[in-house]
DNA sequence: TAATGTATTAACCAAACATTAACATAGAGG
DNA sequence: CCTCTATGTTAATGTTTGGTTAATACATTA
């Protein structure tokens, strides 16, 4: 039976960053629309059903907030993402030049844009639907199969994990570059939030932070007070 | 079902003018009603209901300060913004005409009267609705990201913000190129107003000021006795 | 019941944070 | 120009939060 791939609807006035973005994401097996300015995107995403959008803060004639706005007056559920920066562009361009005689095998910037993407699909479907529908996580150089619990690392031995330790990475994989807050894990995988709770999952951190030294790429940021952010380098 | 653009009335006696800036916000995506003189522009705020007054303050028969405290009167919500010295003008023309052949990827002066007018609108939009989801601001070179508290400078490792230094700078980006009523700040921020809540916020703006001095376009200036007001030159 | 894997709790230290104090300087008003 | 108040700045303090290691408790299975 033939798979269908995740639709993105893609809105971005620069023509070239687009056609380069949009090139990038179906060849990471993604169906993508691309509309040059925000009205154009709007009756695009009015004729179809999208997976998510991606749309450019700043546009002419109407900009990402307020397309973005328009597009939750339809539809509460898509997942929307902003290019904001100047900088997260000329990442994936840069990325885009790099990897672009070997971008097969290499890990390039815009990786981290395609791993955001991943993880907010993930997060959606796995909020409508109980039953998880994925289990496998790239986080830099690990794959972490969250169903086996086993962490792999290219050469080396796989690490078994506990339940609590591959649960807490796996919500950390889920939020990869955004906040994973402290009360959520508590709540979903301690199914308690106290201080007691709290150190224990402080242990849990320190010791996935051991298991992740392996790739110096790969780190567990604190937010003072808010929570854990999962982030890939490079 | 269309979603409408913000609607502006525009009141500017000086025809050329008037008109460049009507177009300059309508390719912005709003919806521009421009009136040329004092008046006129009272007609038809009655008429209608608008979301920003953009007021001249020189105009013969009746100047900007009579018209918005009639405006006032009529409605004590709705947001004016003055046009005072003609530098504004010349400059939104300048950066008009420099941008005239190019204007969709050169940034240039008049962008700061549109981030004026989009500040003041999402701060209104803000004290309405509290699921504000912006957190995403772009203060001259650097970038503040107010969900992960994190202020980027581009070349450099990205500074962490504790939650005041964020909730301070965020108040500040939200009212740029505006007066920041330090009383705002204490009551938002510290939730109260006294004599040591006013000195900590002094060493708070002591602490974003050394951050911001990487961008020497970007400051915060004291206005004595009222607050602090955030400036991107140039 | 020993062995093993797992989770919690304790204890201690380090880092982050907000406040307060102290002193210097600038602005407003007489 | 003088005085008073507001602000700029740095440092000291106390508190909370997080990082880490080890000890203990608990659970599962051999």
């Amino acid at each position: 039976m033939e798979k269908e791939n995740k639709k993105i609807l893609l809105v971005e006035d620069d023509q070239n960053f687009g056609a380069i973005l949009k090139d990038y994401l179906m060849l990471n097996d993604f169906d993508v629309v691309l509309a040059k300015n925000g009205m154009e995107g709007f009756e695009k995403f009015k004729k179809d059903t999208y997976d998510l959008c991606i749309l450019d803060v700043m546009m002419p004639y109407k900009d990402g907030y307020t397309l973005a706005k328009e597009i939750r007056e339809k539809n509460k559920e898509v997942p929307i993402v902003f290019l904001t920066a100047k900088t997260m562009k000329e990442d994936v361009l840069k990325g885009y030049k790099v990897g672009a005689d070997d971008y097969l095998n290499k890990p390039f910037d815009s990786e981290v844009l395609l791993m955001k993407i991943k993880a907010i699909m993930q997060r959606k479907s796995s909020e409508t639907k109980a039953e998880n529908v994925q289990f496998e996580f790239q986080i830099g150089k690990f794959h972490l199969n969250s169903k086996l619990r086993f962490l792999n690392f290219p050469g080396n031995e796989p690490i078994k994990l506990s339940p609590k330790e591959n649960e807490l990475l796996k919500m950390l994989a889920l939020y990869v570059e955004d906040l994973m807050p402290r009360e959520l894990a508590l709540t979903k995988i301690w199914r308690d939030d106290n201080y007691f709770t709290s150190r224990s999952m402080d242990v849990y951190i320190a010791k996935l932070r051991k298991y992740l030294k392996e790739d110096p790429n790969v780190e567990i940021l604190n937010i003072h007070g808010e929570g854990f952010r999962l982030v890939v380098k490079k």
